[in-house]
DNA sequence: GTTAGCACTCGACAAAATAGAGTGCTAACA
DNA sequence: TGTTAGCACTCTATTTTGTCGAGTGCTAAC
């Protein structure tokens, strides 16, 4: 059995009806549709050859029937029509996107809510991975006794912070001083190979500090990679207009795993090395993801990915419009941070 | 008709009784706690004379009785006991505070995860207020073409940022400069005192650079202030659990409430003027938390109030656990903050 | 290959029946 | 006077039953 024009068309239709209506599509509701102008009992047959070519499930005899991941796999890869996003939605987008764009957590923050605020599903939002940026600033500020704080700022404007022992000996001055050299010693490397290079370094007037200057270091470089609890997250409970989720406990089970972002995250580092991905249903690791699609974007400066953000839905979602929402998105996002970062 | 002991401990088993069950409590079941030894008959009177009172209400007739938001209050006030935590829930509370301690960031998630895991309500936190902090360092770090970085390091090791415009003419060794002036200025100033004092210090060397330090203090002012993002949220799942909540769209409007936290903001904010607050059903302002209940407390360091922190729950909490978790609470965090602070 | 017709299946919904928890009231009792 | 047993009544929740309609698969005819 082939899946021929007629059989496609057919399916496209019922995919489309299904993403409106969320209840089984019967026969006679796609032999309405004129351009097949078929009668009910012919969809009938196509759709019997569907379901047996594995497109297509019946909730039960005498239900209508229900796309299966694997149709809309198809969809998304062949089928589906893009769409320009329209005014209304960009002006949604607009709408959430305008002040401060300084700050890059609200940027963050926003980006997140733009997105869900404009598709009606779940958005999530990693903030750039700052890797790629290159240091600007290292400043050593003594707290109290045997502690410092470790400031670092970027290039792009990034600053981190992190809490570190200082061994007894170490006076304010020389504080004062380390944080000139290695600002000096480290201006403009990428932040990524301090780590490395800082071994090499390690001569000279700071040998005899090197114990101390590592733990700066690792300091430094725990507190740049993002972690789970940055991921932004908006819309959660927008998942819970949809009847997918009107029993509780699966709208308790889905919110429970979004709440803690770790798998949010997780799922966004996978992201960050493609351009776009989306995962259908089943094609989710996580079980709690079973009847969602995610789909994710990568926002980059020149070739350097930076981060990903991405969409949580009901399998049944509008792909061709959050598609065009993320892509979009990703342009925007990424034209915002290259001009922070035009040194780049 | 007064509200003698006897209709007292009614009253008190009614509620106790409530909070267990969730559902209408009916005589009979209070004719069986052997203390009173009443028959249904003579509790029914009693009921019937409480409900006149105000402290009950019936759903319907021919249903149990239900506690009144009155009711919930003279327990608290005056009934309830309190209860001492105990070993499992300060197992479950450690179990949520154990690692760096460093980072106040992240004494702030685990509280409200601790809080939110022990207690099975919503917890939310406010981090700390810094306006009593004392000022330790102001570093301005030159970015791209009229750009800046303010970073402020306070004596307790909290460190803001904020990008600034800087006007064209100030070249970076002056930016240097002008770091160290202000960091010598107003150094050990309590940081919401910096906004007079610099009107002050205006003259003298700073004289002509007065309009770029105003904006430079406007930033720290503006970042020093913890704002609605900053609230850690935990929890807010754990409503579903409840039977209140198995409407999904009484949890959706509760849910899409706590998850814009502005709303959490404001009444952490208001109740960081008290040390302990207790909020129960429509004595909250909001509509959303008509049936709710909300407890907080505040942490301070000395006399300083730093921040508040509450629990979010269905007016049949339970009140007595809640508070003892708060008491708990609000001593380990105020002693883990002044010992960061032990020069206040 | 397409379609009309038909018997059949199944879930959704509504109406009816039933059970049970709880009440208020009255009259009797200590 | 306070307490209690008894009883009729109310109301909800649950179960049962019946009905409707959407949808199917199959067959036979076009």
């Amino acid at each position: 059995m082939e899946l021929d024009a007629r059989k496609l068309g057919i399916l496209k239709a019922i995919i489309d009806e299904y993403i409106m209506s969320a209840s089984p599509v019967g026969s006679r509701a796609i032999s309405k549709h004129e351009e097949f102008n078929l009668s009910s009992a012919t969809i009938r047959n196509e759709m019997a050859d569907l379901e047996e070519l594995g497109y297509l499930e019946q909730p039960h005899t005498s239900a209508g029937r229900v796309p299966s991941d694997k149709a809309y796999r198809l969809y998304v890869d062949q089928m589906m029509q893009k769409a320009a996003l329209s005014d209304d939605e960009i002006k949604i987008i607009r709408a959430h996107m305008s002040s401060k764009l300084d700050e890059v957590e609200s940027v963050m923050k926003q980006t997140a809510q733009a997105l869900s605020a404009v598709t009606n599903y779940t958005a999530m939002v990693m903030p750039p991975m700052l890797a790629a940026n290159r240091l600007r600033h290292i400043q050593l500020v003594p707290l109290r006794e045997g502690r410092a704080l470790v400031v670092i700022v970027t290039t792009a404007g990034f600053a981190r912070d992190a809490i570190i022992r200082v061994p007894e000996d170490i006076r304010t001055d020389e504080l004062e001083r380390i944080s000139r050299i290695l600002t000096e010693r480290f201006y403009d490397c990428r932040m990524d190979q301090i780590g490395e290079l800082i071994s090499h370094e390690m001569s000279g007037e700071l040998y005899e500090r090197r114990a101390f200057l590592c733990s700066v270091v690792e300091a430094i470089e725990r507190k740049m990679a993002p972690d789970s609890p940055n991921v932004q997250l908006s819309g959660a409970t927008n998942m819970l207009h949809y009847p997918e989720y009107s029993d509780v406990n699966k709208a308790k089970t889905f919110l429970a795993a979004v709440e803690g972002r770790n798998l949010l995250y997780d799922m966004l580092k996978r992201a960050s090395k493609l351009e776009f991905s989306i995962t259908i249903g089943n094609e989710n690791q996580d079980e709690t993801f079973k009847d969602c699609s995610i789909v994710t974007a990568t926002y980059q400066v020149g070739d350097e990915p930076l981060g990903s953000f991405g969409i949580i839905g009901p399998t049944r979602m509008n792909y061709s419009k959050v598609i065009s929402v993320l892509e979009y998105m990703r342009r925007s996002l990424s034209e915002m941070l290259s001009a922070d970062q035009d040194d780049e």
